[in-house]
DNA sequence: CTGTTAGCGCCTTCAC
DNA sequence: GTGAAGGCGCTAACAG
C-alpha cells in the first residue's frame, strides 16, 4: 500500500495531527516540528490520500463538464476543444479536477442530473454544447449545485453562464460588410435550437437596421452549422436573391463550406460575393482565400467559465452573466 | 446535508450492515428484507456516497486520461476528439469516470506522474496525443498503475496499447494508387516524433517495394501534420519530381492542405495528380474534390482503450497491444 | 439471515 | 505547541 499520514507520524515521533497540521500550514505549529514533518514527508514522498481528504472535507476539488450527447455532433469539436483546453488550465492552476461526462451517460443510469452528480460528489458542473430544448438545463439552473453554462443565458441562484456576444459579433461582421460597400447582405444561420443562433439573427437584424438596410426574409436562411449545410444556404439564397453580394454565416464552418459551393459555381469570392464566418476556427486562417470571421475567444471562455464555477463553489462571488466581445479578424474572403 | 445509509437503515429498521447488503446485491439478505430496504432507499431517494465507498474500497472507478500539453497542439482534436468519445462512452458503461488531465498540469504541480495519479486514485489511465521524445511515457510504462497508451506501441506488465495499424493503411493507399496505375507515388510525412509517423513510413516504403517501385528519398517529405504543412509539402516535392503523378499524406489535415496548395498551382486533382489522405477526419467527406483516404477507427480506438485499462484493472487479461485495422474509403481524389 | 465491531485516511474540536 | 478522541459514509469480517 502506499504510505499514509500515520507513516510521516511515525517516522517524524509525532502525532498525525500535528503531521495535518504542519503540511497544511496552519501556524500553531512549531517551526522545527514543521520543518521536521515537512522532511520526513518529502523522504518517505507521502502524498495525501484525496479520497479520505474529500471524505472529510465533504469536497471533492472536482468540477464536472456536461457535454450533451457527444456522439450526436459530428463539428461540435471545432469550437469546443479549445474552451475545454481553457477550462481545464485555469482549473488546474484552482486546484480542480475536470471529469467528463454526457448527459446520455446520466440517463443511461436513469438518475437524475443532481443524484448524478451528487453522487459523485462534484463541487460543480460546467455545461457545454447543450440545447435549449434538452430537459436537463432546467435541472442544472434549479440545482442547488453551482454550476455554469456555456452558450446559454440561464442564470440562478447558483447558476451562472459564460458567452460570447453574438449580437454584437454578427453586427460587427454586417458592419464589415457595410463598409466594404456592400448593400444586400444575406445570413445563413446555424439551426434554432442554439441560444446562439438566436443571438446571431438578432445581431444580423439590428445591424441591417443600424446600417439603413431594409430586413428581408429572403435574406436569410437557417442551416445546421454543418459543411454542407453552410454550401446550401449559401445556393438557396443566392437562388432567391441573386442580387446578393454579400453573405454572413453564423458558422466557419458554414462559411467555408459556402466558399466551396461558391468555387463550384463558379462565384469568385470576394470579388463577386464576400464571405464572413464566425468563430475562427483554426481552419478559418487556411481555407482559400483566408476567411475574414467574428473571432470567439474560446480558450477565454473556458478560463472564465472554470473560475466562476470555483467563485461560486467558494461563495466568493454570486454567479452572473459573462458576455465576452468578440472581435473582427479580416482576411480574404472580404 | 444529503441522506446517507444511516437514515435508509434508521427507516427501514434495519442495521447499516443490511442497508449495504442489500443494496449490493448480496445473496445473504431475506427477500422481504431486501424489498423492504429497496422500497425505503427508492422513498427517500438514497444515493450511496461515491467518496466514501471509494476509500474503503481502495477504488474510484476513474480514469484518468492523459493528453501531453493541450494547448500546443492546434489540430489534434480532429483526431483526438472522437477517440474521446469512445473511450468516455464504453468507460460510462463499464462504470467508469473519465477525468481530464495534461502533462502540464502535473508537472505544474512538480509531482511524478504516478504521485500525481496516487493521490487521485485513480484505478487507470490512457495516454493519448504523446510524443515518443515525453518524458512522461517512460514513468507511464513502468508504472504499476494499469494504463493505455494510444498511437504509441509501449508495452509492459500493466501496460498496453491501441493503435491502427498504421503500416497496413499506407499500404493500402500505396496499393489503391499503384492500381490506379500510379508509378511514381510522393509521400508526405508528419513529424518524426510521433510513433506513428514511423509505421506510416515504413508502410509507405513497404509498399512501394510490394509493388516493385523504386524507393527514393527525393520523393518523400516530411512536415508537420499542419494543413499548411501538407501544402508545403506537396508544393515542395512536386518541385524536386516534377513527374509525381500521386501523392499521399499522413494525415487527412495534410491532405487537404495539399488539395488547396495543388488548386492554387492550377494543378488538377485527381486528373494530373491523385491524392490519398489518413484518418478520415470529418472535414474529408467534403472536400474538394471528397478526399480518398484511410480510415481510421477512431470511435473504436477510444473504446478498445476503455475496455483494456478495465480488464488490466480487474486483472481480467494481461495488458497487450491492439493494431485496428484501418481501411481504405476510396473518394473522388484518385 | 442479521447486527456488532472495526476500520479506510484524513481533519478537527477539545484538552493538556 | 501538541496529542487524544471522534467522525466523514461506507464495507467487511465475525459472531450470533
Amino acid at each position: 500500500m502506499s504510505i499514509t499520514i500515520r507513516d510521516v507520524a511515525k517516522a517524524a515521533g509525532v502525532s498525525i495531527t500535528t503531521v495535518s497540521r504542519a503540511l497544511n500550514g496552519y501556524s500553531d505549529v512549531g517551526e522545527k516540528t514543521r520543518r521536521k514533518v515537512a522532511l520526513v514527508a518529502q523522504e518517505l514522498n507521502y502524498r495525501p490520500n484525496a479520497v479520505a481528504r474529500s471524505l472529510v472535507m465533504n469536497e471533492t476539488k472536482t468540477i464536472g463538464l456536461l457535454v450533451s450527447e457527444l456522439t450526436r455532433d459530428r463539428v461540435g469539436h471545432f469550437f469546443m476543444f479549445r474552451v475545454m483546453h481553457g477550462m481545464h488550465d485555469r482549473l488546474a492552476e484552482l486546484g480542480y479536477d475536470l471529469i467528463l461526462f454526457s448527459t446520455t451517460t446520466a440517463r443511461q443510469r436513469l438518475v437524475s442530473y443532481l443524484d448524478f452528480c451528487m453522487q459523485r460528489r462534484l463541487d460543480g458542473v460546467i455545461v457545454m454544447g447543450i440545447r435549449l430544448d434538452d430537459p436537463y438545463i432546467q435541472e442544472v439552473v434549479d440545482s442547488p449545485l453551482s454550476s455554469v453554462v456555456i452558450d446559454l443565458p440561464l442564470q440562478s441562484e447558483r447558476c451562472g453562464y459564460v458567452m460570447t456576444d453574438n449580437v454584437y459579433g454578427v453586427k460587427l461582421a454586417v458592419r464589415h460588410l457595410f463598409d466594404r460597400g456592400h448593400r444586400t447582405i444575406g445570413f445563413v444561420n446555424g439551426y434554432s435550437q442554439a441560444a446562439v443562433s438566436r443571438d446571431r439573427l438578432r445581431g444580423y437584424e439590428e445591424g441591417l437596421v443600424q446600417m439603413g438596410l431594409p430586413v428581408d426574409r429572403t435574406l436569410m436562411h437557417e442551416a445546421d452549422f454543418s459543411l454542407p449545410g453552410g454550401g446550401d444556404g449559401l445556393q438557396q439564397l443566392l437562388q432567391a436573391r441573386p442580387d446578393l453580394t454579400a453573405i454572413a454565416f453564423a458558422s466557419d464552418l458554414m462559411a467555408i463550406g459556402g466558399l466551396q459551393r461558391a468555387r463550384e459555381l463558379g462565384i469568385a469570392v470576394p470579388e463577386r460575393l464576400a464571405i464572413v464566418g464566425f468563430d475562427d476556427i483554426e481552419l478559418a486562417e487556411f481555407s482559400t482565400p483566408p476567411l475574414t470571421t467574428i473571432r470567439q475567444k474560446r480558450l477565454e471562455m473556458g478560463m472564465r467559465a472554470a473560475e466562476m464555477v470555483v467563485a461560486t463553489i467558494k461563495n466568493q462571488a454570486a454567479p452572473h452573466g459573462i458576455l465576452l466581445a468578440p472581435e473582427l479578424v479580416v482576411r480574404g474572403t472580404t
